[in-house]
DNA sequence: TCAACGTCGATTGTCGACAATTGGAATGCT
DNA sequence: AGCATTCCAATTGTCGACAATCGACGTTGA
């Protein structure tokens, strides 16, 4: 050490600031990725070849290396030690199921936090605020889609957080920036493009947030998987639609999974 | 397309076969890293500079860039874009929190387990295999602790995939490969090291086989949470001794969480 | 004195090339 | 013919160097 550092050597880790539509090259590649293996362009078990992707993107094979682990984690390719990538093509009852699991569980949280009287008047102060902000991009025509994801996924990260169930807001917490749900919220052509759509959610959560002012667990709960169904049904429907399927009505039940 | 390709270009994944001990440099140095995390000799906040972890580990950048991604799936690291990484420094109330999460969501699978008739009969029949093998190497003396926990955990996922509730299984198996649990199982220096611990992990599960023979959902439920439990323990009482800290015994309790 | 701007060093992101390992094919043996 | 062995091409893993970007410092102006 022969020099004083200009910063001392531990500290607090910089605050992530807001990012709006600044997505790194890998992650780029991992969206595009992820959208063509969820639209059925790779066959289940299809080798993805680093070089080949890497040509195809128009990138050398590090980012698209970094690209292919991202979509290990979302559960959509399988990577094997020194033998390569592999697509891993969801039905469409997995991808229901996840949604499923997703409105039990939010579902739950929601009605447990109605009953704390303490936790639901500080999440909703925040809940408002991250509302709102979202409401500022209800009318954009286009271009502004994440960022009123961004807006809503925080407004529901405060149901989980104050909901008081540890292992249900790590549960729901994880999936959305770790599993098929960080998928669902990158993937291009799912949800939230038309203002339609965006004004329907704002819909919903504000009536979540006015059963939460009101204490009413049940209509938070109800509220809260039925934006959720809706959700799925439309990413079901888009789904299916490019790969050609058809939809399997027993998909769509909007009853409370167990 | 000028040449036929020997093999048709898609078909089915090759299935990964069982890896004993042959982690790839960027898992070693993930592993380390995590256990120099967990152990507190980076501070929280503290940066983790890639050349330096590079020159440290003796490797280039490159399976130190790797490695740091895999510590930010398991919650040890803040990645920021172009800007770095940085530990993220768990105290011992939140890994205690996750394994009490754990234990709460096992023992629910456990319970329903127990209840359904078919699927505890097929259940069994996988988990007797699963047990078997590890009841081979409880003896070895050194060396076999990440076999032997690769066959405890695959007895632990027949009772979450045949559970019946598949938001539970699908948290309880993501965190097991994505979350700290993955840390918890790879990390070296936290548990069935010594074949006393081993054994006494194989009679818990020998106990939790009889109690689903038997059909007994309470015993099945405390015998899974009380092994949990125990590793809880032992994790906590090994990692408050590396950092020098005393463990609340609050973060000891057995009972169910909510 | 303070704020805004420009410059600079440090660190991460990306790239192309080389090395190591794998799976399969061809070969030789029983 | 069946099986084991050897060899090879294809692909991933790793490396060092270059480029892009960020935060911090110093300067300049009001």
């Amino acid at each position: 050490m022969d020099a004083i550092p200009p910063t001392p050597p531990t500290g607090e880790a910089p605050r992530a600031r807001r990012r709006t539509s600044a997505l790194t090259i890998p992650e780029q590649i991992a969206n595009r990725l992820a959208a063509a293996i969820l639209n059925g362009e790779y066959r289940d078990g299809e080798r993805l070849r680093e070089q080949d992707l890497a040509e195809t993107h128009g990138v050398s094979r590090g980012p698209v290396r970094e690209a292919l682990r991202a979509l290990e984690r979302y559960g959509l390719a399988i990577l094997l030690p020194r033998r390569g990538a592999y697509a891993v093509g969801l039905s469409l009852d997995v991808i229901a199921e996840a949604f499923n699991a997703r409105a039990a569980l939010a579902g739950i949280a929601a009605r447990q936090l109605a009953r704390r009287e303490a936790a639901v008047a500080r999440a909703v102060v925040e809940m408002e605020a991250a509302l709102a902000s979202a409401a500022e991009l209800v009318e954009e025509p286009a271009g502004a889609t994440h960022a009123f994801q961004l807006a809503i996924r925080d407004t529901a990260l405060c149901i989980y957080r104050y909901c008081g169930a540890g292992h249900i807001e790590r549960a729901l917490t994880d999936q959305v920036d770790r599993s098929i749900w960080g998928l669902m919220w990158r993937a291009q052509p799912l949800d939230f493009q038309t203002p339609e759509r965006r004004r329907e959610s704002l819909a919903f959560w504000t009536g979540i947030l006015a059963a939460l002012r009101a204490r009413d667990e049940h209509a938070a709960e109800r509220l809260l998987r039925d934006d959720i169904f809706n959700t799925r049904d439309r990413v079901l429907a888009s789904l299916a639609a490019l790969r050609g399927e058809a939809v399997d009505a027993a998909l769509m039940m909007r009853e409370a999974s167990a």
